[in-house]
DNA sequence: CTTGACTCCGTAGTAAGGTCCGGGGTTTAC
DNA sequence: GTAAACCCCGGACCTTACTACGGAGTCAAG
């Protein structure tokens, strides 16, 4: 089983080395075992991990949020019920963003609709379109 | 028309009144007219553009990324096909983080139908479902 | 006509999430 | 066997996005 170095993980998710590092003591990245001259040597599944990461990121989830969410599975201990109820809630979430990503879109999709047929832009429609309140606000962690 | 005071405004989108000042600041909302004693006196319509910005944040957009959002309506000098380019490029982005978060979803499913068959969980599904790679990382701005 | 709540502004401080530095060992390729 | 390229670590530094502070003016109620 071919292991990593740390700069090749890094690389191969598309992050800085220290970025690496960086999650590693921030326990987002398990801590890996060492060569006897104390490298770093991981396994090839902590660029799945990382790359979970980096995208989770990009979504607007924090690391608090995503260290949550790849320790749903951990814990041997955490009876189902309280992992059932945490997944349960996060997946709520996850829906709320994907509606308003889709009301994003669809708002960008009016905006190049109304520049197609011509014209002369009014208000703003990504505005518009986002007027749906849903009352907002999580109350998370 | 009813004009709405920083404080009202700030407590109708359910901001800090400072973030309101930083983010006039900043360009995202645009200057207010000023009262006889140049206080801000905010359009309805503020509201709203302030709870765009507090979401497109919530999904992990910048400031700048927002910035732009709200922008490519105006600059009446702008040729139709930039701002085209720049809206398809910007719905390109958000179909890619809905494609995620339902890659997302669907691991929490998992994990929840584990879950409530029973049993002992094996390696992370949250993991497992987020392998489609789709050339990641967008060459944004 | 005063008191308390609100506003102004500039500036300083904070938290999250990295990113860089530099002095030192290690490994790989010639 | 010696550069070049990597790796180690602790700590300093940086950007983004707020958030707080404080001294001074304003407005609304009693």
């Amino acid at each position: 089983m071919e292991r990593l170095t740390i700069s090749r993980l890094a690389r191969s998710a598309g992050v800085n080395l220290e970025t690496v590092r960086y999650y590693e003591r921030e326990g987002l990245l398990p801590k890996p075992p060492r060569t006897s001259s104390g490298y770093r040597a991981f396994p090839q599944e902590a660029t799945r991990r990382l790359r979970f990461i980096k995208r989770a990121k990009e979504l607007g989830f924090s690391l608090r949020e995503i260290r949550e969410l790849l320790s749903l599975r951990m814990k041997p201990g955490t009876g189902r019920a309280a992992i059932r109820t945490r997944a349960d809630a996060k997946i709520a979430d996850v829906e709320q963003k994907i509606r308003t990503l889709q009301a994003i879109r669809k708002a960008l999709r009016t905006l190049t609709d109304r520049c197609d047929r011509c014209g002369s832009i009014g208000d703003c429609p990504i505005l518009e379109s986002l007027d749906d309140d849903s009352t907002d606000t999580k109350v998370r962690a």
